[in-house]
DNA sequence: AAGTCAATAAATATCGATTTTTTAGTCGAA
DNA sequence: TTCGACTAAAAAATCGATATTTATTGACTT
């Protein structure tokens, strides 16, 4: 018996969970940038034990929004403009990398889970759950690329830029751009197979979501 | 007091220490890819306990050399031609943006780090201390890209390599190619501050290395 | 008033034991 | 023989307690 997708009711192990709720904390914010992350307060706020918290926070290193400093402790990773600007520039390349290859490999397959996936997206559109589907949407466009590294790079990378979202809008609150539109020109160009346009499309995409942050971030 | 280097004779932690050995162990195939890593027999192996054993082992996972599983442990990352000619595209882009990067923000101060670690590479060539050394050179070139995200993955692409070069040909040995000279260009080129030439020279020599070792690891 | 140093408090790191979960075997029924 | 349910052994995950390390405080010197 298992859900359709991963998140069956009763999590796995007290690490998971602790690893989900507290790489949540992070990204939307309630634990703040660069804050000491104390394992007993953890505990006491998850309820649960200092070894999954502890183990939690080590995975949650891989991830680059913990930071763990031998004998001291862990910190949540701290934000500024330039780190912002770093991560926008290495999106950029590694997801440009990952979706040409991705039309490289295209396949009826690819292509159909790509539809679907932006199809859930538009659905959701305004609730809550547009964060994940959008999330999926992009990481579905870098699927094909059968690179698991770069896939993995570009996730993690997609992660760390959420947080700066949050910390700018205060939620995945989109701007008055057309987003939608966006989402289209991107998807059309890749189901037809236009790595070119499929890639201007969306590097477009993320330099302006990446300008708007940026003014708002100035004071970081 | 503290020694010259990050070295110092006692070990800040145990899990510092787990961490070390453990890795050294990953790259240089003592622990060979694939393999199931048991905390019990790890433990013993280090004469340490099972707890640092454990962080230990999900901290390497940030570093891609240790996979993790929930509820059924770790094991050694596993090897696979695919993955080290991925490795291999990877380091080529992102290291040919990180030594634009270097040299764009090129200085005097760079330049002389550059031009030592070269010749303490020089100096112990042919010697155990070699391998570190390399890699302290290689890095020292990416050093300058002011851009920490940028250098923490070319400097876990750089390990992943290592491993694949142990698994080939069991050690940091160079074949009859002139190494040397290698890095003799990619070192003037930088200094001169030519971009182009410093990058093509630097994924020629990483191209030809990879090449040599495709054809070693054939049948992984 | 600034700086040291020792004593104390707080937090991290580590250990050893216990609980769960997975894995490997074994036995019997189809 | 093959499949499945059951059992025993092994391993992972987790807990609670202890040992170490770092951070803080305040009296004492210069």
């Amino acid at each position: 018996m298992n859900m359709l997708d991963g998140t069956s009711s009763t999590e796995t192990s007290a690490t998971r969970a602790a690893y989900l709720s507290l790489r949540d904390m992070i990204l939307v914010g309630k634990l703040p940038a660069g804050e000491k992350l104390k394992i007993e307060q953890l505990r006491k706020l998850l309820d649960t034990g200092a070894s999954p918290v502890r183990e939690a926070l080590s995975l949650l290193t891989s991830d680059m929004l913990v930071e763990r400093i031998d004998q001291r402790g862990f910190r949540a990773a701290p934000a500024s403009l330039a780190n912002f600007e770093e991560i926008l520039t290495l999106r950029c390349t590694l997801e440009d990398m990952a979706l040409r290859r991705s039309i490289a490999h295209a396949t009826a397959a690819w292509e159909e889970r790509l539809v679907l996936a932006h199809h859930r997206m538009k659905r959701v559109a305004g609730t809550d759950a547009f964060e994940e589907a959008h999330k999926l949407f992009h990481m579905t466009l870098l699927s094909n690329a059968q690179s698991p590294m770069l896939e993995r790079y570009c996730s993690q990378l997609y992660d760390l830029n959420i947080r700066y979202r949050y910390l700018a809008a205060g939620g995945a609150r989109y701007q008055s751009r057309d987003i939608a539109a966006e989402h289209v020109s991107i998807l059309d160009a890749a189901v037809q197979r236009d790595a070119d346009t499929a890639s201007i499309a969306l590097l477009h995409h993320y330099r302006l979501t990446g300008e708007y942050l940026s003014t708002q971030l100035a004071d970081l």
